[in-house]
RNA sequence: GCGGGCGUGAUGGAAUGGUAGACAUAUCAGACUUAAAAUCUGAAGGGGCGUGUCCCCGUGUGGGUUCGAGUCCCACCGCCCGCACCA
């Protein structure tokens, strides 16, 4: 007989899954949709492990969906703009078109065999015209409803890539991608007027309740909501005609205490000393660069430059000093701030630096020691004591003080109560080429014009080189010039282009109708809309899941997806990576020298080189790097094991959403299983019935449909496997008759199917299953089944197991606890005494407290 | 510094407050074999002697709640992740 051969096996099952269009999603009345979305992949040039694991869980849900009756949507597409694709034109002097083009190829030969339910017929990559032409489209919409803006703004400049930088692209002060230290530049940009929706999108996530609580409470603090007091201190000598500094404060209750003025080196006073201040202007720059590169080293120093001004105090009391200090930034709040030393600690050290006042406004209910180097910052609900409180409190908690002062401001015109965000808008402009375009045209007479949309898309040219370092678009001969939409003399085009998170902030929604003519098809969106489940790196979870939720509802206002998809994702699960131990030798510089698994013996839990023996120290657990030389190729597994041996290993070890390490003897052990499987199916024999053990063969089947299904539903893969191999281990020992092993192994396959498709159907075919097991419904677990007759109770003496009895599962309370005294470790715990408690939990346990 | 999470065998991990260690790896033993591979069966948290349906200890450490705690509460130690001069 032949034996189990995936080579064999896994391209027939996708030929007639293919042939038989199994995974063509149709909007159709008749059914519930879902829709699953993996995180679209970056065509690097080849898939990974992480892509394998992913794509896996997606493809188990999805094939679940799909036997318990839905339409299913399980798309793929390519994210597919960006700066590699450059860089690799600069080195290789090919064009970033062809190489991402190819790759997307390449990575799609390598995604095929793995089986996977995709609907490949709506495919698309970001970089197609047709899809960034939409993309434009949606832009001028967004521009038209206020949602797109122009302005100056201090940026982030990458020196090394010569782009500019998100805020949240920019790491310790280094570029994401390049490493560099980032320089600030004023440059005109284009903002997404995402702050506008930052109380909304806050809100939201209260709802997001199949989100994880850790990406909603990071989203939560990105967005940063603050309540707090706006108030002016009068100048006591108006300056640059200026008469008063505004600051933005969330602890009004310390007003009192408040003993300097703070304000940011770039603050308009500031800007204004400085231009006929040589020592500020220079203290000013010092600020500026430390905003960048030093700001990680040198936290904790806290520098200030007194500019000999003051303002007046509105409760009394000496004029305040007006110091430039480099802690307060421009860009939060109104760039200027009163100080509290006593309350706040980067306030306090510059206030000992400095020798400026230390006032307390309130002490501990139990304590009255002044402060020293420590301010006295206690949780805003704990109740404290205070000093000469403006609102007249004496004893209250910072919440309760908060509001009470900023309800006394108002009533006396001091200020107004205001909310705050940190959250800042999203400049998109960049500075590269192989990015989308933003489709304006800047005319002389006109200024800045949206392109006509029956004008787009505005198509990125080919004929373009990368000899030197900036935008080629800019020095392009003629692609910039173009008529004013508006007058129709001569102009130029915009040679920015848009961040590439633009293009993955709606591939969801086009997702949907890859090939409309509009971003969206009204009732396609609305069928398939929301995406029910999606998975992807937890390393997305502030910015590409922040910009989608933004450009969803963005999406919805200028009316190309239904209000009822404004928070578009209903469930989000972020998976763990795939790692792999490290095998490393020392060098004679004492650095590691990392050497491939396969040129590594595995013997007596250590590790040694095969070439010479020496030992090898293993670092385990390590994410997959090509540096480290622990990277696993799924091609190669793929091609030893084949594809179900890795996607059931990749689902078996670890729970979903933690990492998961990739052992050789892992993967041969899952190949060995799956191999046992197969000879299972093809040696169910000749026996008679047999109805004692065709009944125990039918009810642990029961049992593991509602296992293996409950693990499905919760995201709980690893434990549906770990149940199939109990269940495989149960069939392979049963006496019962061919009939009941048959169906056995066939609810096997039904069971195994979502995880390894291919042998599932191999098996399901060879048994007389009827059609695809792909199309099979999923099996239903009997009730009546799982219901076992005896129960085996644990009997703990004083909480600890002391034995164990085997009862009817109805027997009455009364004769099992007859039958519990009556055991021998009970009886001689009693020593002849009465308990003094028996507590017996139906079903579960017996506890006798003596 | 602030916020969040996690500590269970040699290893990955399992356990609605109810038999801790499912399932898997590595290990060991047995069967089959001339032998090996493959395959199948079994053992296995640590310790004890009295070898048993035995006893003691055991889920980072110390306390607490409970008839009963890996699970809940408090404090501490360690590790991981996110944010970080946000007034």
């Amino acid at each position: 007989m032949s034996d189990y051969s995936p080579a064999n096996i896994e391209p027939k099952w996708q030929k007639s899954w293919d042939d038989a269009e199994t995974f063509r999603a149709t909007a159709t009345a008749d059914k519930p949709k879902y829709y699953v979305l993996e995180m679209f992949p970056y065509p690097s040039g080849r898939i990974h492990m992480g892509h394998v694991r992913n794509y896996t869980m997606g493809d188990v849900i999805a094939r679940y969906k799909m036997s318990t009756g839905h339409n299913v949507l399980h798309p793929m597409g390519w994210d597919a703009f960006g700066m590699p694709a450059e860089n690799a034109a600069m080195a290789s002097g090919g064009h970033p078109k062809e190489w991402t083009y190819s790759n997307i190829a390449t990575m799609k030969d390598q995604m095929k065999p793995l089986g996977l339910s995709i609907d490949w017929t709506r495919e698309f990559a970001t970089c197609d015209p047709e899809y960034y032409g939409q993309q434009q489209a949606l832009f001028l919409d967004m521009l038209g409803q206020g949602l797109v803006y122009r302005k100056n703004a201090m940026v982030n400049w990458d020196p090394v890539d010569m782009t500019v930088l998100a805020n949240e692209q920019v790491i310790d002060g280094k570029g994401w991608r390049s490493g560099a230290d980032v320089e600030k530049r004023e440059l005109t940009q284009w903002f997404f007027n995402i702050s506008s929706m930052g109380e909304e999108l806050l809100e939201a996530l209260d709802g997001l309740d199949n989100w994880p609580a850790k990406v909603r409470l990071m989203q939560e603090n990105w967005i940063g909501k603050s309540r707090g007091l706006e108030m002016t201190f009068p100048m006591s000598t108006p300056a640059h005609g200026m008469d008063g500094i505004t600051v933005y404060t969330t602890r009004p209750d310390t007003l009192v205490g408040a003993s300097f003025i703070g304000l940011a080196a770039n603050h308009p006073l500031t800007v204004a000393l400085a231009a006929d201040n040589a020592e500020l202007a220079a203290f000013c720059e010092d600020c500026k660069k430390m905003d960048t590169t030093e700001a990680a080293m040198e936290k904790a120093e806290k520098k200030g430059f007194d500019t000999g001004l003051t303002v007046e105090n509105p409760l009394g009391g000496d004029p305040l000093p007006i110091w430039v200090a480099n802690f307060v930034l421009m860009d939060y709040g109104t760039g200027a701030i009163f100080a509290c030393p006593a309350h706040d600690q980067r306030d306090l050290d510059f206030a000992r630096k400095y020798g400026l006042p230390v006032i307390d406004t309130f002490f501990a209910m139990d304590d009255d020691t002044p402060v020293a180097d420590e301010a006295f910052v206690p949780a805003k609900t704990e109740k404290v004591r205070w000093i000469n409180q403006p609102a007249g409190l004496t004893e209250a908690t910072g919440e309760e003080a908060i509001e009470a002062t900023i309800d006394w401001a108002e009533a006396k015109g001091l200020g107004t109560g205001k909310v705050q965000f940190r959250l800042r808008d999203w400049g998109l402009s960049r500075q590269r080429y192989w990015g989308c375009p933003i489709p304006v045209v800047h005319c002389d007479t006109c200024g800045v014009v949206p392109e006509k949309k029956e004008n787009l898309p505005v198509r990125l040219p080919d004929d373009v080189s990368f000899d030197i370092p900036g935008n080629p678009l800019d020095r392009h001969p003629t692609w910039r010039d173009t008529p004013c939409p508006a007058c129709g003399k001569a102009a130029k085009r915009e040679t920015d282009t848009m961040d590439t998170f633009v293009d993955s902030s709606w591939y969801f929604a086009r997702f949907t109708s890859p090939h409309a003519d509009t971003p969206t098809d009204a009732a396609e969106a609305k069928y398939w809309m929301n995406v029910d489940q999606y998975i992807g790196g937890i390393e997305h979870a502030i910015l590409h899941l922040l910009y989608s939720r933004f450009f969803a509802r963005a999406m919805n206002d200028t009316g190309h997806l239904p209000k009822s998809a404004r928070e578009p994702f209903d469930a989000l699960f972020t998976q763990g990576m795939v790692t792999h131990a490290i095998y490393q030798t020392p060098n004679e510089n004492g650095r590691p020298t990392y050497h491939f698994p396969e040129d590594v013996d595995l013997r007596d839990g250590k590790a040694f080189l095969k070439n010479g023996g020496a030992e090898v120290q293993v670092v385990p657990s390590a994410k997959m790097s090509k540096s480290k030389n622990n990277v696993v190729d799924p091609i190669n597994i793929i091609e030893a094991y084949g594809a179900d041996t890795a996607r059931w290993f990749v689902l078996s070890d670890s729970p979903p959403e933690r990492d998961v390490e990739w052992t050789a003897s892992g993967a041969e052990a899952a190949f060995k299983h799956l191999g046992r499987v197969w000879r299972m199916a093809h040696n169910i024999g000749d026996a008679q019935d047999n109805p004692a053990e065709d009944t125990a063969l039918m009810k642990a089947m029961h049992k593991a449909i509602f296992e293996v299904t409950q693990g499905v539903e919760s995201f709980g893969f690893n434990a549906s496997i770990a149940k199939l191999y109990g269940y495989a281990a149960t069939v392979s020992k049963s006496k019962a008759g061919a009939n009941a092993k048959r169906t056995a192994m066939l609810t096997m396959a039904q069971l195994m199917a979502p995880m390894t498709p291919h042998l599932a159907e191999d098996i399901w075919t060879h048994l007389g299953g009827e059609g695809l097991v792909v199309n099979a419904p999923w099996p239903i677990a009997d009730e009546a089944m799982m219901v076992e007759d005896e129960v085996t109770l644990p009997i703990q003496i004083n909480g600890k197991r002391r034995g164990e009895l085997t009862v009817a599962k109805d027997m009455p309370k009364e004769d099992l606890e007859k039958l519990v005294l009556a055991q021998d470790a009970v009886v001689k715990a009693l020593n002849g005494g009465t308990p003094k408690k028996l507590i017996v939990v139906p079903g579960r346990i017996v506890n006798v407290v003596v």
